[in-house]
DNA sequence: ATCATTTCTTAATCAAGATTAAGTTTTTTA
DNA sequence: TAAAAAACTTAATCTTGATTAAGAAATGAT
């Protein structure tokens, strides 16, 4: 399948693969296709699958105790999504991974994952860094959510990432950020 | 040395170690002592390496524009920590790193860390390993600090952890979990 | 093109937690 | 063991952002 490349890709940006490797690789995983609004996972759902998302945007949420939906992670082109917890414990997931916009996903099985990890050496370092940086993100994030005001947030991901923003729904946004939508309103409205 | 194998045992939680490897690694890597209130890193200097707690506790935290503390994560026994954006890049941290008690270190620099990686593979999954748990344990907490109030997840750290409450100052917890010391007292006074 | 649904806005009231400031207790150091 | 420094407490006031509620605008489906 020609769209997986992008996935050949992207790990190549970070380890060599032997045309064997990419052999194995690319018979371990699994295209698909998804509408806007369907789900990858659901909450009591055991998370089998890590997500690769080729083009597109998901969302990874969670159910607040007030009925609200919490946005704890969004997958956009070449970003990884899973719930790691769900996933390595086979235990059901607390958090949802939802479509966004209609998106391309590579996916990988947790035992196929495992097998490739055996028999591609360096899929093992690919990984590690990816982790690594997913945890540097998470660190930053979590940075900017205690010292900086609501607004700061906003106006400083909005200039970070100005093209994203135009792609989801402000309340997603302001799930993201950690505010409600009414506030995201409030602070737009300042502007003009 | 040792103090070193507490290390050795960690890493043997998750992947095995042949005679051999064991000692290519223990050739790589510097154990120090650290006094209470010494620092590891200091805001400013390039971060060179990563440090594995082996008893003791540190805090790494970074200066917010008020001038006051804020503590990004701490690191108890069995724990890695490190700026991984400055260890990788070699450019200037914004982080410090401080000893909370006094405390044993063991220690990998960057080079030594990429060498190892190459002479054992095995380390390379158990790394990987960690960041996953480390990742997760951030969007966690992430998590807790979006849909809980400072109340509550002091409740839940206090009771998630008893003993390590008792092992740092007050305004430390404070620090970490997102609030005013004052408000802590607040929340203490409420009880009796 | 029209109806229904989803998303966004505005404004009034309210609450959690910050700030300030002063005083008390505990720990460290000489 | 006394003085100094660090850590903790209390209380009054203030601010940011939540909540509620209603209406307007945009988007999607038929």
């Amino acid at each position: 399948m020609v769209e997986v490349k992008a996935l050949l890709a992207h790990i190549q940006r970070f380890v060599a693969l032997s045309n064997e490797e990419e052999k194995v690789l690319l018979e371990g995983v699994r295209y698909q296709k998804i509408k806007r609004k369907e789900h990858l996972l659901q909450e009591g759902q055991v998370c089998t699958d890590n997500y690769f998302v080729i083009r597109g945007c998901v969302r990874m949420y969670i159910q607040t105790p007030a009925g609200e939906d919490r946005i704890v992670q969004f997958g956009i082109d070449n970003w990884w999504i899973t719930d790691y917890t769900s996933f390595d414990s086979k235990k059901p997931s607390s958090f949802n991974i939802q479509a966004v916009e209609d998106s391309e996903i590579v996916a990988i099985d947790k035992q196929t994952m495992d097998r490739l990890f055996n028999s591609i050496p360096s899929l093992e370092r690919y990984f590690r860094v990816i982790l690594q940086r997913a945890f540097t993100a998470s660190v930053m994030r979590m940075h900017y959510i205690f010292d900086q005001s609501a607004e700061e947030r906003y106006h400083h991901f909005n200039t970070s990432y100005p093209d994203f923003v135009q792609r989801v729904p402000q309340y997603m946004l302001a799930s993201y950020l950690g505010f409600t939508p009414e506030f995201l309103s409030k602070i737009r409205g300042k502007k003009s």
